[in-house]
DNA sequence: CCGATACGCATTTTT
DNA sequence: TGCGTATCGG
């Protein structure tokens, strides 16, 4: 085995400056990076990885934890290039997620877990919560189940499990003026409806993890000896479960590296903690402290106002970050008389820094605080026919479909899955409706057994419900135990396709070809090729099967953001400034420096989140390579109203000395020049072609008139119990003609699948659909 | 099941 | 204002 020697006599540590290599060096003991913004991170831990390699570490003996799938993927294949795919293939290099779901996967049988534990992702937990709501009575409009969630996660990342929940005064406390005393019930029940479902949610990877070494010293001895020196990457965003965590592994050996800037800390409301950065050294008393402090990304004038912006945060790391590039301009602000101003300002700017300097539109990024403001962007940039991407929509795996198909896979590999039972036991429609789900529902609580049970044996739970049900039950439990038999010898991609084939799912989508189901069925057509994808790639890497659950265990930890649709285009990028984290651009806005906005009016007087807002503009301003702009609008529309804003505290914050603030004097001319309020300018130019009014007037009538027939319609002609058939065709009064396709149920609940020639193919229940027979 | 309508609500979101 | 969800009537 030759993973380490292969390295060509390297030169690599020349390509490092003096505290890079330091950094690099350094593997006796404790060490912590702190790495400035632009400051060649990345090359650091990829070089030290391969410096570990180089000294005899094995790849297996090395774990490397970053937050994301992408910075993951980029660091291995860095690696790979210093020291060959093979020994960059064996690292134990992932996100905390990933490489803890692995543990866990192995060990699950410790913690009372099956190897198959499904993960929620937190619209699954979300909706879990609504069910354990609903069983308990409690309004959702006082336990609003986004705060629920909040609260549920915000224990688990401390370590707190349910018991130590309740017997927790100040939590307690916490609850009553929130108004919810029984969320300690809640999250008791949560995590137990959890475990009997075998179901981690992201934090219980973490939780779980940490329970496992806690309470199996031998197990955690096995790991402490296999992972013989730690790193982490971003550890500024560390929560504290994930501190623990790694504590528990390197108090022992004391072989850990961890690489961050507090100075880019802003994820605390997703529970990381800054004092696990801060404080690093006094958990580590032997800690040796680097600083990677030359900047390599932004000109001297956009380093220096970043540095003078930061240093009014008092708790922070000192380090002086430099840059040897050009000076380059300074920063400079734009006051704007409107939001849409401000939209047009930097068109304008855009425009000609094009012209005079020749930039691509990607070298453009316009980052703001809010994803709300993003439309007045978007809206001036389609207005000038500029090429533009937003990052921040739904990703592939949240989409409706994508989910449905994979809650197939999940209830296939685990069929006490809660929440993809309810998600497919009734997609695609096969009649048995919210009633009969509620039945099931309410014996599986009292029983304490998972909904799968109850379907598979309704005569021993007392499952009142008719043979027809019954019938139609039975068929998807035979559907499911079915595809179940397979997965267990039929490789993972023929298991996808033929689960999207037999359940109907396919069906259902390439019924008709709106360009909605055209999209859909795109998309899981993708997440098929995907599957091939992965089995060809598990197979190439020597895995003798692939099955379903290989494949589930990966993609419940995707979310890749990253797909660069389009990247041979060059666009101009729109984004918040929490997603440009990492990223950098020539040219970067930093949009709506107002109060209230940015620094958000959440942020309150708490000085610790006042900071945080404060890093965030830190995060905006190092994007930017070689110009930067700020700009806030004296006027914006916030929730359909206008109103005044007052420019941010932040703008203050930069030494005025680097900053080139808008004239005095241009400003008040702009301001009198203007005398039309802009929302009126809006309106009338909005308006104008379209003639609003009449269209207002128009659909009033339109959708008065329909009622009107629909009474007299439904007063004098009840089709409710006429029998249609297949084949014949129909008249409905809004849908138009149709051909019958299928008719199923009987009496109240029979519907039918009628294909119109209008409108595509649609489910009447006919009891309330008045059809007209005509042929 | 489908679509209209009403209501509340509203930072940021690596997994 | 404009979105997502709950509710209701056909």
């Amino acid at each position: 085995m030759l993973y380490f020697c292969r390295i060509m006599e390297t030169n690599y540590l020349d390509e490092l400056n003096n505290s890079q290599r330091d950094a690099v060096l350094y593997c006796d003991g404790p060490s912590l990076v702190i790495a400035g913004a632009g400051s060649g991170k990345t090359r650091v831990l990829t070089y030290k990885i391969a410096y570990l390699l180089e000294q005899g570490y094995k790849p297996y003996n090395i774990l490397a934890l970053t937050f994301t799938n992408k910075a993951a993927r980029e660091m291995k294949e860095r690696i790979a290039r210093q020291v060959g795919s093979q020994a960059a293939q064996m690292l134990w290099m992932g996100t905390f997620h990933s490489v803890f779901s692995r543990i866990l996967r192995t060990q699950a049988s410790h913690i009372g877990f099956t190897s198959n534990f499904t993960i929620y992702d937190s619209s699954d937990s979300k909706s879990l919560i609504r069910s354990i709501l609903k069983e308990m009575k409690l309004d959702e409009k006082v336990y609003k189940p986004g705060m629920i969630q909040g609260r549920i996660s915000k224990a688990k990342n401390h370590l707190i499990l349910p018991e130590a929940y309740a017997a927790n005064r100040g939590l307690n406390e916490e609850d009553g003026v929130l108004k919810i005393p029984e969320m300690r019930n809640i999250y008791q029940r949560y995590w137990e409806r959890c475990k009997q479902s075998d179901v981690m949610d992201f934090d219980d990877l973490l939780v779980n993890t940490f329970l496992l070494f806690d309470r199996h010293p031998e197990i955690l001895a096995l790991y402490q000896q296999q992972f013989q020196y730690v790193l982490v990457d971003e550890y500024q965003d560390t929560n504290y479960a994930q501190h623990a965590i790694i504590l528990q592994l390197t108090k022992t050996n004391q072989r850990v590296c961890v690489v961050g800037d507090d100075a880019q800390s802003i994820y605390s409301f997703r529970g990381a903690d800054i004092d696990n950065i801060l404080s690093f050294s006094k958990i580590y008393p032997d800690t040796k402290l680097f600083k990677l402090e030359q900047n390599y990304r932004s000109t001297q004038s956009i380093v220096s106002a970043a540095n003078s912006l930061i240093e009014k945060n008092s708790r922070q790391i000192k380090k002086v970050v430099f840059s040897e590039k050009t000076e380059g301009e300074m920063i400079a602000v734009a006051g704007a008389y409107s939001d849409l101003e401000e939209g047009e300002i930097i068109m304008n700017r855009i425009a000609s820094l094009r012209r005079e300097r020749g930039y691509e539109f990607s070298d453009f990024a316009i980052l703001y605080r809010t994803n709300a403001q993003s439309r007045i962007f978007e809206e001036a940039l389609r207005k000038r026919g500029y090429p533009y991407r937003i990052y921040g929509g739904l990703s592939f795996y949240q989409r409706k479909e994508v989910k449905d198909v994979i809650a197939y896979f999940r209830l296939v590999v685990n069929p006490n899955d809660e929440e993809a039972f309810k998600r497919i036991i009734n997609y695609p429609a096969r009649g048995i409706g919210d009633t009969t789900l509620g039945k099931i529902i309410s014996i599986a609580t009292e029983e304490r057994v998972s909904l799968w049970k109850v379907l598979c044996e309704p005569l021993t739970y007392g499952l009142n419900i008719n043979k027809g049900t019954h019938a139609k039950l039975q068929t998807f439990r035979e559907l499911m135990e079915s595809f179940m038999m397979d997965a267990t010898r039929t490789n993972a991609y023929d298991m996808g396709l033929d689960i999207v084939k037999r359940s109907g799912i396919m069906n259902e989508i390439c019924q008709d070809s709106t360009p909605e189901n055209l999209s859909r069925k795109e998309n899981i057509e993708a997440l098929v090729s995907g599957m091939n994808d992965f089995y060809m790639q598990r197979t190439e890497e020597g895995n003798k099967a692939v099955f379903l659950t290989d494949f589930l265990s990966e993609v419940s930890l995707l979310t890749d953001q990253d797909d660069d649709g389009g990247a041979d285009e060059s666009k101009i990028t729109l984004m918040t400034i929490h997603a440009s984290k990492g990223l950098e651009f020539k040219n970067v806005f930093v949009v709506g420096l107002e109060e209230n906005l940015f620094p958000s009016g959440m942020s309150g007087d708490s000085p610790r989140a006042m900071e945080e807002e404060r890093r965030l503009f830190y995060v905006a301003i190092t994007r930017a390579e070689e110009h930067c702009f700020l700009s806030f609008a004296k006027m914006r529309s916030r929730y359909g109203k206008m109103e005044y804003a007052v420019p941010s505290r932040f703008l203050k914050d930069i030494d005025p000395e680097l900053i080139r603030m808008p004239g005095e004097s241009a400003m008040r001319k702009r301001v009198s020049e203007k005398t039309v309020h802009p929302k009126m300018e809006r309106m009338t130019t909005r308006m104008a072609p379209t003639m609003k009014p009449m269209m207002n007037r128009e659909s009033g009538v339109k959708t008065e008139k329909p009622k009107n027939i629909d009474k007299i319609d439904s007063g004098s002609c009840q089709t409710s119990n006429v029998m249609l058939a297949v084949g014949q065709t129909v008249l409905h009064d809004r849908f138009g003609r149709g051909e019958v396709l299928k008719v199923e149920g009987d009496g109240d609940n029979a519907k039918a699948s009628i294909s119109f020639e209008n409108v595509g193919v649609k489910q009447l229940l006919l009891r309330f659909a008045r059809l007209k027979i005509i042929g």
